[in-house]
DNA sequence: ACATTTGTAACATATTTTATTACAGTATGA
DNA sequence: TCATACTGTAATAAAATATGTTACAAATGT
């Protein structure tokens, strides 16, 4: 299983990136992705977090980009959301006795720190700005 | 999260290509990953399905692979373990009324087709053969 | 004051992954 | 021929993770 939150991260990107002039509200954001508004505010957290949005509280509140759409890369947003590309792991300790248990994790890691360099390659192309005007 | 059924399928036919002349047994297997043996056996069902290894049943029986190790690359092995690899969706269906609810999931679909192709000719480059000696 | 919105915690539900148990069927060899 | 050691597979349970909901304090504009 693989959690949304890249996925609802770019959703909340693109759209403050579409209405860059406005404070967005969870409830307004969540009503496009069809989400409940206190994970789009989970999201936004590590967002601000990251001090790639800033909110307002109160009365007409919401989210606001608080960088440029041309300077951030879907590579940025993949770091902030997910861990690393693999294609996992036997969850047990294998077993050390045998030189193939002894070896195997460190192999895969090799394997997917390879895939993760040449995915980054492909992620550090796409602006943000590019993505959004893909709509 | 991400199912361990790649990395157990890769430990499975290391052991395999390590022994060639040998049947191995699900419970000798299960020793080396430190996996349950039915989960064993259940991915040896589908590199049964794929005719790429064959078991023989009754005592003294086990598992043998059946395809030359330098000719069956990851991606193969990739393409019968997992889907494809992604960073996810928002589980529920985007607003189509709003211009970025309408096409997300169809631009993330084609990002993550960028990302599967690159990924596949990495593991296109790696035999299985190439995998087992690094052990 | 009042309405609206963020921020966050606590809890509940759903889904996926992994483990276990059970047992019928098959081959080996003493 | 009979005990033994395997595979194959179903059914079920447990654990881990992801998603959803409720609640409410705090902030802020009007």
């Amino acid at each position: 299983m693989i959690s949304g939150k890249f996925a609802i991260t770019i959703h909340i990107l693109t759209l403050l990136t579409k209405y860059p002039n406005d404070y967005l509200s969870s409830e307004h954001i969540a009503g496009s992705i069809n989400l409940n508004p206190v994970l789009v505010r989970k999201e936004i957290a590590n967002l601000k977090a990251h001090h790639i949005v800033e909110s307002k509280e109160g009365k007409n509140g919401g989210t606001k980009l608080c960088v440029d759409p041309s300077k951030i890369t879907l590579k940025e947003i993949f770091e902030m959301t997910f861990e690393n590309i693999n294609l996992g792991y036997a969850k047990n300790q294998p077993n050390p006795a045998c030189p193939v248990g002894k070896k195997i994790n460190e192999n895969l890691s090799s394997l997917y720190a390879d895939m993760n360099q040449k995915v980054s390659l492909q992620l550090e192309g796409i602006s943000l700005e590019d993505f959004s005007n893909q709509f």
